[in-house]
DNA sequence: TTGAAAGCGATACCAT
DNA sequence: ATGGTATCGCTTTCAA
């Protein structure tokens, strides 16, 4: 029972119906609408005025059938309200743009089940796929089939995938050695709330601290959002009151952090400093300002883009040691 | 394993290829790769395999040529790194994705000239689309020849366009009697400083101004951004320092005129009261919260889809006043 | 300057 | 269960 009960009448406008309107063959109107020279005045306009007149408008898949040139790259998000995601589409929007190629955007919501259906419908429809994901790699794997795909922020095993590293390491580092120069020894963190495996940078900010004979344990779950960050906060000087400084999975979670630590009546960063992670633009506007472990966006979306070019070519791939972004401390007034 | 399977010939890997491999016809191959039940176990699993091996991938031209139940939509954006737009975008992802669409994003970077290039190969690419255009309007239908399309925040003339209004009249006003309830009277607004028209929530500010009997006249220019807000605000004090309270053309000027307010050592709402436009989520983070015109740009999102939808299948377009989004006021500390 | 015919790569409808 | 053939809508040779 194939086709959905439609606009019957309006069966679609073909090249062939605008050539029979016009009087011309096909390839006649083809030369016309797309503007080459072996065509006489008078004839083009008969069919241009045949074509607007019938409100024909050619069938992409049909000349890109015959045309191979478009190239169309799938952009996957968990969650395109998240700045930090804003940041990184944006990016990678302003690379595909530069080379001419579309995107596709997807927006899995953070769900599982969206990400499953993005990743089936996805290979229809785009030569190449850049972006986050959270399913297991062989599901990766089988939905995907062979399209060239560019994972950020997470390793791969098989050899189809590239990915982009996220190096905090050293920033992290950094921040907390600025911390602890500022003379602070009780230094918590707020991880993400997903206890299924720590993060990484829960983990850098582990070895970090004992670089400095800090104790690493102080460390509270917090929802990805300000509100989560918030009540992250409390849980965290609920726990460990001595608390003087927190370092936060992300800008968000820190942002939500600095509003919290005011409601508590604390000062930031005199009772409380806070070092968030990613840089957001957003961080600037904060009172006081957010100081961060600043991830460059920009080049993040780029270098993506730049990757599944590549593998879509078949050019040489840049080599792993290319494809990282390195996070730098980028103080502001909140720590 | 996998180091030898390079993309070495440049041609593409067609069904036919993965048929003459497998020894069947592209038939079989179609059915083992759309998993039909027409098929014996062992042929199918031979398929697959050869497919695989040759790295074999549909072409989505060639299938959404037969198949014709894909659609795509383009959406047109300004700056998705504007928030409001991300809003909006995500909005839009969000209803498209419910009908199982998918969304080209193209962001034209607040330029005329890539707004031009977009819609020049918008055509080709998507079945209708969604967004904001700055450009004429004959010029936006000479690109786009019979394209379904919705545009944002604006109006048309021409039949063949829809358009989502924004409503903010009686937000506004209620906007201005709250300041005057609270016993202000000098009353500034900031507006965007593109000065070749007056913008339409200019116009309402202005309407609401002498609906209480107050100068609508202290208005100054702001760039669209934070620190633009930031500079509007100075200027506008510097011509008109009686003024205490400020309406601003959007959030994120408002966001900007909230910290020159704290720089300049104005306690805000007790010194400088302020109210912004759009309502963005980003309002609630800030010190003290932004109070807003707030529009519902879920629904805005969900509109334009919608709307660009029934062009799409000749459904009964929705009225022109069902395409509205209202604005209403919403306080939170800044005012 | 124009037209006829041959694909582009896949699926669907019949045969077998 | 499998294969032939027509077809989707368009562009590209190649003749006329």
């Amino acid at each position: 029972m194939a086709s959905s009960s439609g606009p019957d009448s309006s069966r679609r406008v073909t090249i062939h119906d605008v050539a029979r309107s016009a009087g011309v063959s096909r390839q006649t109107v083809s030369r016309a609408l797309n503007g080459k020279d072996e065509i006489e005045r008078s004839t083009k306009q008969r069919v241009l005025d045949a074509a607007r007149e019938l409100g024909y408008r050619p069938s992409r898949f049909a000349r890109g059938l015959v045309r191979q040139d478009t190239t169309t790259i799938g952009l996957v998000i968990p969650d395109l309200r998240n700045p930090f995601f804003t940041e990184v589409a944006a990016s990678a929007l302003e690379s595909a743009r530069a080379r001419g190629w579309h995107v596709v955007v997807y927006d899995t919501a953070d769900r599982p089940e969206e990400e499953l259906g993005t990743l089936q419908v996805i290979g229809s429809q785009v030569d190449g796929v850049v972006g986050y994901f959270s399913c297991a790699e062989d599901e990766l794997d089988r939905y995907t089939r062979g399209m060239p795909m560019v994972l950020i922020g997470r390793e791969h095993r098989m050899a189809r995938f590239s990915s982009i590293r996220i190096d905090g390491e050293a920033g992290v580092h950094a921040a907390v050695a600025h911390l602890v120069a500022r003379g602070h020894t009780m230094i918590g963190m707020l991880d993400h709330d997903n206890r299924a495996e720590p993060s990484l940078r829960r983990e850098w900010f582990t070895a970090a601290a004992l670089a400095h004979g800090i104790d690493p344990g102080r460390v509270a779950g917090a929802g990805q959002s300000a509100d989560g960050g918030g009540a992250g906060l409390r849980a965290l000087l609920a726990a460990h009151p001595e608390v003087t400084a927190v370092f936060t999975f992300n800008d968000i979670v820190a942002i939500g952090a600095l509003r919290e630590a005011r409601r508590l009546g604390r000062a930031v960063p005199a009772d409380l400093a806070v070092i968030g992670f990613d840089g957001l633009q957003l961080g600037a506007l904060m009172e006081p300002p957010l100081s961060s472990v600043a991830l460059d966006t920009r080049r993040l979306g780029a270098l993506a883009v730049e990757q599944v070019g590549r593998l879509l070519t078949g050019a040489d791939p840049l080599p792993p040691e290319d494809l990282e972004v390195r996070a730098e401390l980028r103080l502001a007034g909140s720590a």
